[in-house]
DNA sequence: GTGCCATCTGTAGCCGCTACAGGAGCAAGC
DNA sequence: GCTTGCTCCTGTAGCGGCTACAGATGGCAC
């Protein structure tokens, strides 16, 4: 027998045990079987639907379109619309990306007027109180 | 007189309606003076205010930290501290688009294993599942 | 006076967990 | 057989930062 509890899922596949447990509350992974006193019970397949949980979000999918990756994966591999749920992801990753570095420059802009602590008035709440709209936002 | 009800402040500061009141509700901005029939007005120091709030949040300070500026902006301007949270949100946003960047670099070339719709099985699920760790993850 | 928008309070929901409380199971040592 | 100390159980509430209601007034135009 190589399943394991709960704890062991948890070191195995890198999922917290409470997060485990709420994934199963939404539903996300199927309940495992339990054993006669009620504990859960984990084999192979279930460590390795962890395992691509996990993956999925170390890499920012939502939980919504991971529920849709696993689905594609137990049905018929419709491999057109992975690479599609992908590539959304991929879009809005770079999104997220500009958007910090507009942040970013704005930002560093900002701090740089405040050089060194001779100045009258903090530069950085000035700017922060000004009327003209700050860079992206 | 200049003043305004919410909505107008709303209007003329970019922050929405709830999120004032929301704003008021948690102690972030001072609430404001009351018309005699209960509702607030907004003068020119409170959208002042507002619109602090509104271009520290567009820069992603978050409100923990824009409590903290506003009340170096009251009391006497502690330069050097606010230009220590502004470096030290410098650094996070800085940190985010390394995570980013690596999702995205990883995503990208998994992506890429999905050249066309003649694989036998979708590589991109095939990733997700393999045992070797997902790189950033 | 009547329509209609703005405003009021209060509460509940979103995402993705995380942290409890208060109990039961389970393996090891004495 | 009994204690010790970990694991596991269920259920609920909290986080940040809003957003979306419900149901009741306010205020102004026609």
């Amino acid at each position: 027998m190589r399943e394991v509890g709960i704890g062991g899922a948890a070191r195995v596949s890198g999922v917290h045990v409470e997060t485990i447990r709420y994934y199963e509350r939404i539903g996300l992974v199927v309940a495992p079987p339990r054993s006669s006193a009620g504990q859960r019970r984990y084999g192979p397949v279930e460590l390795r639907r962890l395992r691509f949980v996990r993956r999925a979000r170390a890499l920012g999918f939502s939980l919504d379109e991971i529920r849709a990756l696993l689905a594609l994966g137990a049905g018929g591999h419709a491999c057109a619309e992975v690479r599609d749920i992908a590539q959304r992801h991929l879009d809005e990753i770079g999104r997220k990306i500009a958007d910090l570095e507009r942040m970013r420059a704005t930002l560093a802009a900002t701090v740089a007027l405040c050089a060194g602590d001779a100045a009258p008035d903090c530069p950085i709440l000035e700017a922060l109180s000004d009327t003209e709209p700050v860079a992206g936002g």
